[in-house]
DNA sequence: TTGAAAGCGCTAACAG
DNA sequence: CTGTTAGCGCTTTCAA
């Protein structure tokens, strides 16, 4: 293997040209002020050196370096990539290019320091501005602008783009009442989480309006993963008198409720209705009713705000709130018996 | 405009520790020679002003990154996130990070002179090696390994994987044809893609293999993409012989010849069998009869094999072939005319 | 065990 | 129009 191949330098490039760095610095830049004749010349021999600037030299030293950052625990889950969905659109649509930083992995990353450290790790040299998906921490250091999609914290001291998790848990169990269940359980998200627990107040509250009493038995803990679904619905479906729905914290979860019901040979939605939350791609084919929350949306006004940030314009709100959508479909239905 | 609020260099840290750079950069980098009290106290600083040390300087010191490239022309397209799938699990399993490199569209960067700017970008600088999907360029100047996911040239001359596109599409048109089809259309993929290439002459071959005929009105034009399919399939649907089955080069656009098929009132497999390439995530849920490509795994390979590359070990072939499978899901059934 | 100083590759005044 | 020069924040010899 050859020993460490050094890359093509301006320095290369302006020895090559007979012309100093700074001029070569000056085409790579777009400056008008440099002969054309000049111009060509060194245009010609960065072709044939097949010379790149580096990045990293360059944004040490120019503060403008039109990339967006983008920090996600886990680019393969579902979630984040209807994010990414979003935002990639929004990327295509303008003049910046995207730098998604992860490690892929939750459990690399969890914890709130560490994405201090992602966040300054782009902020403070590459980009010019970052969005954070699922962030944990409330704050952060930081000296570039920063917007947050759906962060776990209540009141984050950044600008950010949430979701109405309370209203739509509402409205799926408004809608779930109104076909006459009466029994329905409630498979929670990862607890540290702040939408998951917006979502079971929102299952509370709607049972309560409706005179409902809360069955605790029938809200069993989760961790919005499949598997994780998968298990707790069949440890609701084991109960004496099981549930005539399933509201499942988010899409993955109801997913593994799907299979739950199918293990037990329930015919869905006659047998079991199931909802989701989130609408994410899968949810559209399996025929999932399920709560859009429109995360690629949210991950393209993220994009919109952090520019207007970056440009110094002014943004409506700190908080931008997505209103969230009831999707009724084939997964839901009025319950077989009372 | 507030005046570029200056980010907390190493030099503000020594500073407030009474130390110089040069000691707080040993601290940093876990050197071994400080003196444990004043570890702790640069340490507590550290903390206390919320540094992070700034990647692009860094970077440009050291030679050892700890991150992976990833250069994706677009990071919302389902092949790519399959992709990406693979890839994101590839680097949670692993010590290295990774940082994507997008432009949002695939416009923005189609050029081949355009994905050598971004391999530079990322692997003169600030990775230690880069994962290339669908790269155009034959060659690559760098200095750091390289990897590509299922490269458009043919004999590209860096490590790839790739899929046996003209065998899976051999297996395709052999289950058809077993199934009695004898006039299958087909829509092509873009046709600056050798993949693309592959699927058709797989097609076409298939058919003459089997002694039918190639009929040429069978074949159109396509793009890779949901509308482009239903457009075509409409066009193959309104022929006065129109085909019993249709073979998309890729599942979006089968994904729209469903879409056509609905339109013109047909029944998915009765009236019309459809068949695609990738299996994508959608494809499962629509009961897509699909190649699988395993584009996950091919990202994941393609990890191992620049990890490989970095450490200087020697990889087993230049050339990695993911071999293709044969999905048979619920779209493809016997024609139901001759 | 620590500090001083030399750059890494680049941009941006400032001169000419 | 072009060259000289001073750093950006960091790591890394080399001395002390």
């Amino acid at each position: 293997m050859p020993p460490k191949k050094r890359s093509v330098t301006i320095q290369d490039v302006a020895k090559a040209s007979g012309v100093s760095v700074s001029t070569v610095s000056r085409v790579l830049n777009g400056k008008v002020d440099v002969a054309d004749e000049t111009q060509a010349r060194i245009v010609g021999v960065i072709a044939k050196l097949g010379y790149t600037s580096n990045l990293a030299a360059r944004s040490m030293r120019s503060h403008k370096k039109n990339l967006i950052g983008l920090v996600v625990p886990d680019i393969g889950f579902p979630y984040s990539i209807e994010i990414m969905k979003g935002i990639n659109q929004a990327i295509a649509e303008s003049t910046y290019d995207l730098l998604v930083y992860t490690t892929g992995d939750v459990q690399k990353s969890e914890a709130a320091s560490h994405e201090q450290h992602y966040v300054s790790l782009l902020n403070n040299s590459l980009t010019d501005g970052v969005i954070i998906v699922a962030s944990a921490a409330s704050d952060f250091i930081t000296n570039a602008p920063i917007v947050a999609v759906d962060p776990h914290a209540l009141k984050p001291n950044y600008p950010s783009v949430q979701g109405t998790n309370y209203h739509g848990a509402l409205d799926i169990m408004d809608y779930l009442l109104g076909l006459g269940h009466r029994h329905i359980g409630f498979i929670c998200g990862r607890p540290e989480i702040n939408s998951a627990g917006r979502r079971l107040q929102g299952y509370r509250d709607a049972l309560t309006r409706a005179g409902v009493e809360v069955d605790e038995s029938l809200i069993v803990p989760g961790d919005f993963t499949t598997p994780g679904g998968r298990e707790r619905g069949l440890q609701l479906l084991s109960l004496a008198n099981p549930p005539t729905a399933i509201f499942a914290a988010n899409d993955q979860s109801a997913i593994g409720v799907f299979q739950a019901a199918e293990e037990r040979g329930l015919r869905v939605p006659q047998d079991l209705s199931i909802v989701g939350f989130d609408n994410i791609t899968e949810a559209k084919y399996l025929g999932l009713t399920t709560i859009d929350q429109r995360l690629a949306e949210m991950g393209y006004v993220a994009v919109q705000m952090l520019l207007k940030l970056i440009k110094n314009e002014p943004i409506d709100a700190l908080v931008h709130k997505m209103p969230t959508q009831l999707l009724v479909r084939s997964s839901c239905g009025a319950p077989s018996r009372p």
